[in-house]
RNA sequence: CGGGGAGUGGCGUAGUCGGCAACGCACGUGCUUUGGGAGCACGAGAUCGUGGGUUCGAGUCCCACCUCCCCGACCA
């Protein structure tokens, strides 16, 4: 391709409102432009990577005996309330009406799509274990779009569904799965971290997601220090030691002014935090308010919290009205002599004798409170965050706290959409049994921005050779002196071009200063850069630069040409 | 949705007290230059986010709205 040709163009200046290197260099290299807010336009640069990346994936599907297909972005309404899921998910569903007034969906995954599919295709289970998967757009209307490419509103998704005939079947195409994952990611060159994940509101058992360790990183992932225990915070195990066993006091109401948060009110007392009971108010989506108690030096965990309560739709923070209706007060609250409210308490709480918790009453708490005596708990479980320096549940060791973006993710779905669209299969038994799926999903222009974040320096980014829009950047200079440059440049480059797609090369033809073609040339990042030069020339051919380590020789011209044709691995070396 | 910030040629920005919309880069033409973001000359390019208001006069002041970014909430 020569650049004098390609729609594209590169920025001298950082744009202003990129904060992530691989936003910034994604726009300043020319390979994305943003339509709004989380919608972006690839330009035919990151067009080429983006389809690099999607070929990676492809592979590792096809490799575990993925089939690929498509299915469509615009599903009717019907579809999506047979599965429950028209009601159950929020305005991150786009919907519309069509001419005729029926209501229709953009589709933000395809489990639907898939059991409906099933339903139909699949009668016996000759026809199992199966596994599908699709790259399609997704459309999910975000509270907010974030980093770029990192969290955007529209974008392709590999997505992937087993069909198996049980539990059984579904582990092996699970850990299938799995297993492609980690070749994919590694071949994308991205250090990935399989955490376990909460399943959410996809249902089913067990689920994994994939994450790259990044400050910029939305999920925080709970990490021993010692073993291979990772987890996403949303789910960490957080063991917790028995608090030292004491005879339950009198209940004493102590007058606290002005000691509306922990801190201040442990400093008050002149206690620990840890002898103190935090409580937190949420609203459910279906209306129930839920008072969530921890001890001082914990956080509420609110998928935990939605986990312990069933709640569907999710949570959010009740309003000051909410909990005084239930007859608590904000700053001041506990669950004794409320009403009205699903008490939930943390199982340290719930062990943890003569603890400071909230009388209900401004100003006041209440010294030597006992769940049991005092109050009554409606749930008691886990519901606190992990924190860093927390013992590990599985040896023991020390837990640090990571941010990461999560590239990808594995779940066990189970039989939830099969139940619903009535995709069964006749089994060996004559009986009729419920397909057992899986799905499976990678974000493409996720993953794309995340090798950028992996591989950049401060000159530009700097291509892994696997997801390269082009194997080589050729540069060629003082053309207008020495007619031999524009001849080997055009040969090189219609060599490659012929050689096949994965060889083409870029070649900066543009009548621009030498300055300008290195620096495009290391901000665009292919792995390797050619120049072609009188001074190469005479230096007896063609200097072939390597991106990621900057090491530079001359070759002869002859050889270079083998590297067009052969791959550049033989120049590593 | 809450908090914060920002909308001025393609990009990055300046614009003071309300008084001819400016600078750098990029772009076009010509000449010079050609191994690390060249020089000179000339030139094109702006509904100052939108609507309303105040004023002799608004990029600037007031009101409403829209959009984008960041933090949080949210998130399969």
């Amino acid at each position: 391709m020569r650049l004098s040709h390609l729609f594209f163009t590169t920025l001298r200046d950082d744009p202003g409102e990129a904060e992530m290197p691989s936003h910034r260099l994604l726009l300043r290299a020319g390979y994305v432009r943003q339509l709004g807010s989380g919608i972006y336009s690839l330009l035919p640069l990151g067009k080429r990577v983006n389809d690099r990346v999607e070929q990676v994936i492809r592979e590792e599907q096809d490799r575990i005996g993925g089939q690929e297909m498509e299915m469509p972005v615009v599903h009717p309404a019907d579809v999506w309330r047979a599965s429950g899921r028209y009601d159950a998910v929020g305005p991150e569903l786009g919907r519309f009406k069509d001419r005729n007034g029926r209501d229709m969906v953009l589709a933000m995954t395809h489990e639907e799509v898939v059991g409906l599919l099933l339903a139909d295709v699949v009668k016996s289970y000759r026809q199992l274990p199966m596994q599908v998967y699709h790259f399609q757009t997704k459309w999910r209307d975000e509270p907010r779009a974030r980093g770029g490419l990192i969290r955007v509103r529209e974008f392709v998704m590999k997505d992937a569904y087993s069909c198996d005939r049980d539990e059984a079947g579904l582990d092996v195409s699970y850990w299938a799965q799995h297993g492609a994952y980690v070749r994919t990611f590694e071949r994308l060159g991205l250090e990935t971290i399989a955490v376990s994940s909460d399943v959410g509101m996809m249902g089913g058992s067990q689920a994994h997601e994939f994450m790259v360790l990044n400050p910029a990183g939305e999920d925080v992932l709970v990490l021993c220090e010692t073993c291979d225990y990772a987890a996403n915070r949303q789910i960490a195990i957080v063991p917790k030691p028995d608090a030292a066993p004491e005879d339950a006091l009198p209940l004493e109401e102590v007058a606290t002014p002005g000691t509306t948060t922990i801190a201040t009110l442990a400093a008050f007392l002149g206690v620990g935090p840890e002898r103190t009971a935090k409580a937190a108010f949420f609203m459910t989506g279906d209306g129930r308010l839920v008072t969530a108690i921890v001890r001082g030096d914990h956080e509420v965990n609110e998928t935990k919290l939605v986990n312990a309560v069933t709640a569907t739709g999710g949570i959010r923070p009740a309003t000051v009205e909410e909990i005084k209706a239930a007859g608590m007060e904000p700053g001041y609250g506990s669950p004794i002599g409320a009403h009205d409210t699903v008490v939930v308490v943390d199982d340290l709480v719930a062990r943890s004798p003569n603890l400071v918790a909230g009388a209900n009453r401004e100003g006041f708490h209440y010294r030597n409170v006992n769940v049991g005596r005092d109050y009554t708990a409606d749930v008691i479980a886990d519901i606190t965050n992990a924190q860093a320096g927390d013992r590990c549940p599985l040896d023991g060791g020390t837990l640090t706290l990571r941010n990461g973006i999560e590239v990808g993710n594995i779940f066990k779905l189970g039989t939830k959409y099969s139940d619903a669209f009535g995709a069964s299969y006749l089994g060996e038994d004559g009986v009729a049994h419920p397909i057992v799926m899986g799905s499976y999903g990678i974000g493409v222009g996720r993953n794309v921005a995340c090798i950028v974040e992996a591989h950049h320096d401060d000159k530009g980014i700097v291509w892994p050779a696997e997801v390269a829009p082009y194997a080589a950047h050729l540069v060629s200079i003082g053309a207008a002196k020495e007619p031999r440059v524009s001849e080997v440049a055009e040969r090189l480059h219609s060599l490659a071009a012929e050689a096949g797609v994965r060889h083409e090369i870029l070649w900066d033809d543009r009548d621009e200063s030498p300055g300008v073609k290195f620096t495009d040339a290391e901000l665009l990042g292919m792995p390797w850069i050619l120049t072609v030069s009188p001074r190469s020339l005479a230096a007896g051919g063609i200097e072939v630069t390597e991106r990621a380590t900057g090491d530079r020789s001359t070759r002869p011209i002859e050889e270079v040409e083998g590297l067009l044709v052969n791959g550049f691995e033989a120049a590593s070396r």
